[in-house]
DNA sequence: GTCTATATTGCGATAGAC
DNA sequence: GTCTATCGCAATATAGAC
């Protein structure tokens, strides 16, 4: 990306995508808030939905390579190392976990033609995790490993969804979301670990 | 509700607010799901918003009765109550999850006219729960309780909302969600729980 | 209570001047 | 590459006939 004009547009977007879901937000408002003429919308990215899809593409690409670095470690370094990279990817990319949310929720075309097949490499990359440490012994072996990947995905991102709700109750600092992802694994692993 | 195309509205609105979202469905659409004119939407429920906030108000409330009997349990059966509860609403209204959801992602005005209060109160539910539990000796003493208020929601309820994503690699049955959910609150329970 | 017809507004997209 | 102007359409809402 090149050019001042579309940068603009994209990083104007993002929040308003990201706050108010696709439907909810026309290219009119886009462009006022990136203060850019209207047209220059489908001159860059072929219209709204090519500008939105640019802006999830960008987004999930970024926890597909935070998330790639842990192949290889054993089981429960795997699952650390997971947790860890969502903690900091939700400081990085504020806004990932509303878009990929929105998209479980309501999904947009979005869902299927980009985002469906880095959430299916996700979930193999923990059933993966979660299977490896029961056949070595240190996970329980009574566990769906279906279900624990889910309870998994699950603990470590709805803090950041409710953040913005929350935030009179809780300490909103890059530290606290740390020491959230930090205790959240805790929780799970020491709930799934063989006794 | 005691008219038969005002029933059918509600009925036929549930499943399009849940799926797409309020911005994203036209009443044009409900009218037509729900075999009636559009103009009926305005004479039952005064618009689309109407519309919509009636139908949060029934799907919020539901939550709200089945929580409200865990009252005065001792912590742990209180947690577990609570899991379960969610477990049989998601099956009593499968769309529910789905509207908090949109609104906790993607804020309307039924967020503040309507579910903030809701929402507030069963998360001060948890946060009593495990900080009597704390109190009791039974929990961890060195949890962030606001933390893991959070943490319990998140593990029960990503699973009902990813369910449809994941369907061919999940066992879709009532009996399942019930073994998602058991295994659920056993993994965070063992996970708080002092040593 | 239900319908048609319509008022009004806002949407996304683009042709064409500069 | 940026702008204005406008097209065509779909949105919500409602007045008024039945």
């Amino acid at each position: 990306m090149d050019n001042a004009t579309q940068e603009k547009l994209f990083a104007a977007a993002i929040p308003l995508f990201a706050e108010k879901g696709y439907a909810a937000v026309s290219i009119r408002e886009i462009a006022k808030a990136a203060d850019v003429n209207v047209s220059s919308i489908s001159y860059y990215f072929r219209g709204k939905e090519g500008l939105y899809h640019a802006i999830i593409e960008s987004h999930i690409g970024a926890i597909s390579k935070a998330i790639s670095s842990a192949e290889g470690l054993p089981p429960e370094e795997r699952l650390r190392h997971y947790a860890k990279a969502i903690s900091e990817i939700h400081t990085k990319k504020p806004y990932v976990i509303r878009f990929v949310q929105s998209e479980l929720v309501n999904p947009t075309s979005a869902m299927d033609k980009i985002l469906k097949k880095h959430l299916f490499s996700f979930y193999r990359f923990l059933n993966k995790a979660i299977q490896d440490g029961i056949d070595s012994g240190i996970f329980r072996d009574d566990l769906d490993v279906h279900h624990a990947a889910l309870s998994l995905v699950g603990i470590m991102n709805f803090y950041f969804i409710a953040k913005p709700l929350f935030r009179d109750f809780l300490d909103t600092s890059v530290e606290a979301d740390a020491a959230y992802a930090e205790q959240a694994v805790n929780i799970y692993l020491e709930g799934i670990r063989r006794k």
